[in-house]
DNA sequence: TATATTAGTTGACATTTACAACTATTTACA
DNA sequence: TGTAAATAGTTGTAAATGTCAACTAATATA
């Protein structure tokens, strides 16, 4: 099978949504960056009960001290609010606030919005089959 | 159809291959940022005569003054070369030197044993389907 | 009880993001 | 022919990210 390197596709796509996201979110007066947003939306679509940090570091496969940061400027503008796991005292466990659902199903209309406009034209199949790829990557991944 | 909003798969997945090709460039010695990378494969890859730090910012869909940036560390490191084009002295053609050359043969083997690795295992219809979505949605991002 | 591991925190430095403003050059137009 | 507009590249800047190490506090394990 011909395998085309990931590396230039990669390469020139992976901004395109994120930067299209973000500038429809500052035009609505929401100034805040694609990683903090994908913080939220963690936590909005809840993978399982009582997040932590390490779990969204996990999930966004980013480094723990990133996550806190953003956590940190999420926290202070009420979005989420942090509270010590009394079984496990050194982890936080991380929830929504009612400003910071409010938020996310606003991002989350405006993701649906672009999303369709930018896979219109392919067929479900196609559709269903980046989905597939993109998951299967991500298990190939950890793996390696 | 069933929309998958783009933004978490864009958020948790696309740090991931840059991240898989880093380290392993890392551990043979190099040590090049992703899109360093990617600008001198954009240019082993010439999608056309002339290449000028326009044309690379435009597929990268970065900021010209980022390219700017990149292109100054590479041409410091004689990985490559630039050129006044004497037609347009506004522009700078780019150019592989063979050190960079040499480079980009290197990337590219390793880039497809990971690129094999990652996509082991998915049909060469998933594959293209993959492929081609994501030349759809930068077709359909230039629109909107 | 001592050691290893884990979750989170702090710090540091290079790079990227995302603009604006500038210079030099070319193109368009009156 | 002269001027304005547009283009390519450059410079600057603040904030954020990438990436790593080292640390503290807490838990797990031998």
């Amino acid at each position: 099978m011909e395998i085309h390197p990931l590396g230039m596709i990669i390469g020139s796509m992976r901004g395109i949504f994120p930067r299209l996201m973000i500038a429809r979110m500052n035009e609505l007066g929401f100034h805040y960056t694609f990683d903090q947003w994908v913080v939220l939306m963690v936590l909005a679509f809840k993978k399982k009960q009582d997040m932590v940090q390490q779990d969204i570091a996990e999930f966004m496969n980013k480094d723990k001290s990133l996550v806190l940061r953003i956590v940190d400027v999420l926290e202070k503008d009420a979005l989420i609010a942090r509270t010590t796991d009394l079984n496990d005292r050194r982890r936080n466990i991380i929830n929504l606030t009612t400003k910071g659902r409010d938020l996310t199903n606003l991002f989350y209309k405006e993701e649906q919005l672009i999303s369709e406009k930018l896979l219109e034209g392919l067929t479900e199949e196609e559709v269903n089959s980046f989905y597939k790829v993109i998951s299967h990557v991500k298990s190939r991944a950890q793996e390696l």
